[in-house]
DNA sequence: ACATCCTGTAACATATTATAACATAGACAT
DNA sequence: ATGTCTATGTTATAATATGTTACAGGATGT
């Protein structure tokens, strides 16, 4: 592999993890942590990057946290109990108002997003939406997208959840392909 | 795990729970509690936390509070989600952090308030505290205060909320008496 | 007040990571 | 072939992190 890419790729992994130890990087990547050591610097004379001791961390800019936004798919405001961000390639991050407008932007973009990052409905942690659960068919009405999606972190919540108010719970995959035939 | 992810872990726990026990941190993260006492000592220093025997607990200045309020009763930023507005004679607004404060203070004032609203649970819509249907003991843990009180607009939505996380449903005034007998 | 238990802190030992200096290998031009 | 440059690894040493131990001091019950 190319230094080139190499850097490209601790570009990626970090802005997908926001923290990465050098041991980590060197045992993905297969060079010595030297070599992680020489790439990494250039990073961080750039400030894309902050060292610290065992690792690198991304820097956050302002941008990435306003709550002021409107749905990138939507154009509603954003109601941060529901909100759906995605950050891409570029260090940009877009919002969805809900996992309805966030699954629909997952469809656009395809592999142009890095990760996802969604709220449990409950308990407003935070998630990453390939590892969360998507509710459908509630009998519940929270007041934004249609037909409604509902994001749980645990299985076992959201199965919970349905018991109560119907509908089906399922994983990420099966939620985009359930979202896309829904709307056409 | 890093030093600076372990820091910021620690940060998150006591945020959330404004006090937290040093040997708790240890087990929590892996480490000892010699590395809890070396990890929290800079959150001391720069006013983030405070020192107590045996423990740690949150500071609350203004950069912490998203609603510019506490808790009238366990003095806890407002999560807006959850929060319980009493209207009082002179006008005033006091504002508890979720229905079990709400409730305990309404237990203080008894008449002295003229009403009170909260939101519905799931769909964030407000309604008079009167009216509201009080779920406890379910499974689940919104991290605020316990015993757990959750508020619902319908008894319908309240009733299958516990059919999947299980609890009791009641009114006001059962909600009020037993959030007396769980506190004694 | 006393005994007992828990917590805080300093000092030291050990483990992990950072950095500089040097060594090696391959590409390329002369 | 020889020299030079670049990328990479290796080694030694310094810096930092972490755990352990011992002891001091606070908390608690009798």
């Amino acid at each position: 592999m190319l230094p080139i890419e190499r850097i490209k790729r601790i570009k990626e992994l970090v802005q997908k993890r926001q923290v990465i130890k050098i041991s980590e990087l060197s045992n993905l990547l297969n060079v010595s942590e030297m070599t992680i050591h020489r790439d990494i610097k250039p990073l961080i004379d750039d400030g894309i990057i902050l060292k610290t001791f065992g690792g690198i961390r991304l820097i956050e800019n302002e941008a990435n946290l306003q709550d002021d936004n409107l749905c990138v798919v939507c154009n509603r405001p954003i109601h941060s109990k529901l909100s759906y961000r995605m950050i891409l390639p570029n260090n940009q991050i877009e919002i969805a108002c809900c996992g309805h407008c966030g699954l629909m932007r997952e469809q656009q973009l395809g592999d142009g997003i890095l990760q996802s990052i969604c709220q449990d409905f409950l308990k407003q942690t935070t998630l990453s939406a390939k590892l969360a659960w998507f509710v459908f068919d509630t009998s519940i009405d929270i007041g934004c997208c249609q037909p409604q999606v509902l994001t749980f972190e645990k299985k076992e919540d959201s199965e919970k959840f349905i018991k109560g108010f119907g509908g089906i719970t399922i994983p990420f995959d099966q939620a985009l392909d359930l979202i896309h035939n829904k709307m056409n």
